[in-house]
DNA sequence: TCTTATTGCGCAATCGATTGTTTAATAGTA
DNA sequence: TACTATTAAACAATCGATTGCGCAATAAGA
């Protein structure tokens, strides 16, 4: 069913279907008679206007390109969910991209949500390169999780630097001065944000970085694992191993589990990242949480604000420290 | 940049330049020299059709509309992830839309995706009302996890009620027979398939099920809580839980911890869904593991058979019991 | 040289909805 | 009655790409 077929049974032209059925029929002063006859057949036939043919016209799709790195991981997952459920309170609908933390799979992405004429985006970016994130047409955009800092693209992120300093300084406060950190993908700017809140730590707290190991390169189950493995049979265990995201500090678990190993016992850990599971682990493993809603909302506000030509501000929400019990004390008293 | 725009400054029709950019120069003997001449002005501009007008025109928008409950859920998660990967090598991308499983927002939904003209759809329905899903314009839909069995949609599923079974005469085997089964949302088919797996093992194995329960309402860690917090406080405790989601069994063992009693001394677990971080919880919690994977898969094959019209048949797919320390053997030796 | 094929490309309609500008009809005023 | 306002609704262009049909221009054949 298309206005032109209303039009014709109604014998009307479409010009007055479509202005009673936008709602101008006030501005167009479409009499009360015909603007009745109009609804009515409207609604007997079920009539919603062509989207496609309505976009085009209008030159907005109401339509938001969401790229993110991966939706399987919980954290993506739950960014998703209250992303999609802000932007549909707006009238937006979400067109979904997962990268699969793979440049070239971003830089396509881009291209084709482009090419769908989305009016803004929401990126969580790789991190690697970031051409083709301005290249945009300038369409409002806003990214997540990640940013370049040299680069002016508003986004709202974790606190990242705060929350490794926090989360390192309480490992030191337990004792620990050998610590591994396993980080995940190297070029973003979360990761590369836990780092330096990693090392300003240890720094400020005079640990013995000789001691220290930094080492991993994704943010996967597997380089969890794969890295707590290789940590594990070096000559100096650390006491402890602070994982950059859930899923390494699960690899990480599965590992120690493997080697036979105890947690806290033998090694205490601390993931980045807080999962509703985690106090059920065994042992229950110590977290910082992420503001996650929160970061999710902030993100489809700024990209509103973007929409209406505002002036917006980047900003960096702090997250929590949950201390648990797979982090041991060992200070010796 | 439009077409437009490409061929007034190549002094030519628009319709040469279309016919260049979509591969057809030889079907209607556009000379080498010109169809040259527009690829490297296409090239130097970058180029992209508007993907609106050409939707348009074509009456097709090689987008699929994904309708799911609860994309925070890993099992919705990892759905949309295999979903997202194997529509892409197809070259359609994926408008996402989360229920909440709540019918309304399904309805909605729905209604929003036609209006955008999806190609077709995949849809995780709440259950409660189907008759949305008979007004598509014959578009072609496929049902992933949840069906309606008296309709002829078809649909890629886990076997519910072959996992059910199973899990169920595990614990009977294992010498549990005042067994509490917490369900999710009754009016789906995989929670009413579940249910019925679970009886049929209690009767096969004729269990007295004036000791056995069934409660809960819906997929959530709350409804787990509430639901095992009840159940540990009557009269005769269950001496084993079965918890149809894998939400539901976390609740169901933080309501146990915080209880101050122990899996699987006091109580045993079992869930439906893997998770990868089940074999680390405290127990490692025993669970059916559903096929992911392959329901994606599938659901995606299903869907283009539809597009290409040709016949397609619904699947339940077999899921696994992976047995582990959270279940108990009480047997009476 | 004249007719017929073939080559190369453009005209104009189309997809469905929106909207600035007109037109026709009716009402109101002098 | 003649003329201006006002009301009600239609015309036609537009968004950008695609495509059936047609028309020159050139080449080939008689």
């Amino acid at each position: 069913m298309t206005i032109k077929e209303l039009a014709n049974q109604l014998n009307m032209s479409t010009t007055t279907v479509s202005r009673v059925l936008t709602g101008q029929e006030k501005k167009y002063r479409i009499s009360e008679k015909t603007a009745q006859r109009v609804k009515d057949l409207a609604k007997a036939h079920q009539f919603a206007p062509n989207q496609i043919a309505r976009n085009l016209r209008l030159q907005k799709t109401n339509t938001i390109g969401l790229i993110i790195p991966d939706i399987s991981n919980p954290f993506f997952a739950n960014l998703a969910r209250t992303i999609e459920v802000a932007l549909r309170k707006r009238d937006k609908m979400v067109l979904l991209c997962d990268t699969k933390d793979e440049t070239t799979i971003e830089e396509e992405s881009i291209t084709l949500l482009l090419g769908r004429k989305v009016d803004g985006l929401l990126v969580a970016p790789v991190g690697e390169k970031w051409a083709h994130l301005e290249k945009t047409n300038n369409i409002p955009m806003v990214l997540i999780d990640r940013y370049f800092e040299h680069k002016e693209i508003p986004y709202i992120t974790t606190d990242n630097y705060a929350g490794s300093y926090d989360a390192t300084s309480f490992l030191i406060s337990q004792g620990h001065h050998r610590i591994a950190c396993i980080q995940g993908l190297v070029h973003t700017s979360a990761n590369k944000n836990r780092i330096k809140g990693f090392q300003k730590a240890l720094a400020d707290h005079k640990v013995d970085t000789a001691q220290t190991f930094i080492l991993g390169n994704d943010y996967s189950v597997e380089n969890g694992y794969e890295s707590a493995k290789s940590l594990l049979q070096a000559a100096e265990v650390p006491t402890a191993i602070f994982a950059l995201n859930n899923q390494i500090a699960i690899g990480v678990m599965k590992a120690i589990n493997e080697a036979g190993l105890h947690i806290p016992e033998n090694i205490s850990l601390l993931s980045f990242d807080e999962q509703p599971y985690f106090e059920l682990l065994s042992p229950p493993l110590s977290s910082i949480k992420q503001p996650m809603e929160e970061i999710g909302i902030a993100a489809v506000e700024t990209l509103f604000e973007l929409l209406e030509n505002k002036k917006v501000t980047s900003s960096r929400l702090k997250p929590t420290l949950i201390p648990r019990a797979s982090v041991k004390s060992i200070v010796k008293s």
